[in-house]
DNA sequence: TTGAAAGCGCTAACAC
DNA sequence: GTGTTAGCGCTTTCAA
């Protein structure tokens, strides 16, 4: 593969020259800079990002660590993340941690080998070291989809979330509410969880624990959801903390003979796609995906480049969507 | 951040010695390995990966360009390759192209300017000119989901696929079948079309232009399945190139009050995790995407470390998953 | 075993 | 404007 000197050989001017035609931050002659481009053309020359990133001490690449790429809420995220750090010229590094504290490390550490300008992360668990290793390097980073404490983060409004659900639900005239509970130790979970629970407090609607079912974020514990319309006090509406255990529900209902609504209503959250393609289509409460990468990658960019001061972050408001698994209690009125 | 240099000189020895200690290749005196090794933990040093990559002429990096990771089905080809790739030692430079013909080519380049031992390529459309530039370049490239002639490349053996849903739709006793083709440009779609139609054509059965639909690949297409039950004989069975298509179609049908399978059959392509979740469940012809994944690293990797030749590629056997929402033809016994 | 030194491909002072 | 040069952090030959 050609390089400088071979161009600046070529073209019959000095390495320097080539460099400075190239960067553009010195101006070189007219004459020398159509030599220049034509052995350039010639020779099939292409810059060494590599050798560049070393002399300028940037590399312009972005890591990004996620749990499971194929939870479409982060494919989404990843999408949107890619796009705007192409955009502004940088090149991202994948990394599926697979939920897997270890190995979630061990990318975090090559991260930084690499020189990476700065690192999204989206943690796998509540026993993660990133947010440890994070407060340790001076390399950028920015916690996504969580809040992480005394670190950059970006995430939704999880507590108003959690709110939105519930008031949702009880101007529908459901009093007798379950829910659906993935990941529960994750922070964001639990914020969902309060906002809802307070809001219907606020109500008088208390939700029982029996009403609750916990497990890990995905279609097996929606599937679950039999244990709850098998209560002697079946609820009449449940809250899944996300889309994926809700569809595992909704899936579990129908195929019981339930009727979603009329019998029960169902209520998500995260806004993924698939949602909207069942029928009934579901309700649910949307992150804004495209806010919250937009945040991130700005945050981010801003912290290596502007020496921002860290621990700073952005809160993005979640919307209600009201699709058609959700209704009013059967045998309540129009009025509130 | 600390150098080599830094630790050569905490540790009392010499820049080499570091080096040598480091790589394993020349051996060290125990006595010099721990002083060497108490000054890396002291300065807490990390090798830079950027200027051993200068050095060695190996970066350990691969390139993934990809039409949409929004796309369950790219997301888990994404998250197969990732994880292989990791596990070799190498990091995944993640390119989402968004379908865009000139952002793909870009992104190729700037892969060839990073030095990546080797890039993975699904492309997004038949203008592609990826192709192209592969054969033209010295970088190892893996052709993914499509065949390129002269190019190495990995896929599903989409005849096949094509042929067994047309056979299994025969064996249901439908005669007169339905299509819906998205992205027909694309060469595995056409394969798609092209098994399916020679094993109805077997059989005597012929594939009406007018109970074929075109389109892109997604949902909206399979949302004007209508199309074909307005037709005043409609179709008992549909094929739908992907998942997606045969999803959009599934929705439609549904929201009709058209009943699946008893009124009308449907059959997908891909195995996409989400048909297994529709109720009913989508009877579809499975790609093996770990297959798939673990062929076109394996490929790639071979492509550069054993210096094979190029142009060799892999055929994946897909297979038919038969679920809920195909079915016996109205008033069809059970004899073939 | 150890160390000195050349150099990977490039950038950016610096002097002309 | 142009060329020369030092050096980014590392690997690897080569002598000692």
């Amino acid at each position: 593969m050609a390089t400088m000197k071979d161009v600046a050989k070529a073209a019959g001017v000095s390495l320097g020259s080539v460099s400075h035609y190239l960067n553009g931050r010195v101006s070189v002659s007219p004459a020398k800079a159509s030599q220049i481009q034509r052995a350039i053309n010639e020779l099939g020359y292409r810059v060494d990002q590599g050798a560049r990133s070393l002399r300028r001490k940037q590399t312009q690449t972005i890591g990004l660590i996620l749990p499971n790429i194929s939870n479409p809420f982060y494919a989404e995220l990843a999408r949107v993340i890619e796009h705007s750090l192409w955009d502004e010229g940088f090149q991202t590094f994948f990394c599926d941690s697979a939920h897997d504290v270890a190995r979630e490390r061990a990318q975090f550490m090559n991260l930084l080998d690499r020189r990476a300008d700065g690192i999204l992360v989206i943690y796998s668990s509540e026993r993660s070291v990133l947010p440890q290793l994070a407060s340790e390097t001076t390399t950028a980073v920015v916690f996504l989809d969580r809040s992480v404490e005394g670190q950059p983060s970006v995430a939704s409004d999880n507590y108003l979330g959690g709110r939105m659900a519930a008031e949702h639900l009880l101007e529908l005239g459901h009093t007798c509410v379950g829910a659906l509970v993935g990941d529960a130790e994750i922070t964001n979970i639990q914020e969902r969880m309060t906002g809802f629970t307070e809001a219907l407090a606020e109500r008088g609607v208390t939700l029982e624990p029996e009403y609750v079912l916990y497990g890990a974020q995905d279609l097996a514990l929606g599937e679950r959801v039999v244990e709850l319309t098998h209560l002697l006090s079946p609820p009449t509406a449940i809250f899944a903390t996300n889309d994926i255990v809700a569809i595992g529900a909704w899936r579990k209902l129908i195929e019981q003979g339930c009727r979603i609504p009329e019998d029960i209503s169902l209520l998500g959250f995260d806004n993924v796609e698939m949602g909207r393609l069942l029928v009934p289509p579901l309700t649910t409460v949307a992150q804004d995906i495209s806010a919250l990468g937009a945040h991130a990658t700005e945050l981010l960019l801003n912290l290596f480049s502007n020496q921002l001061t860290k621990g700073r972050g952005a809160i993005v408001a979640p919307q209600l969507l009201v699709r058609g698994s959700t209704t009013r209690k059967r045998g309540e009125g129009e009025s509130m």
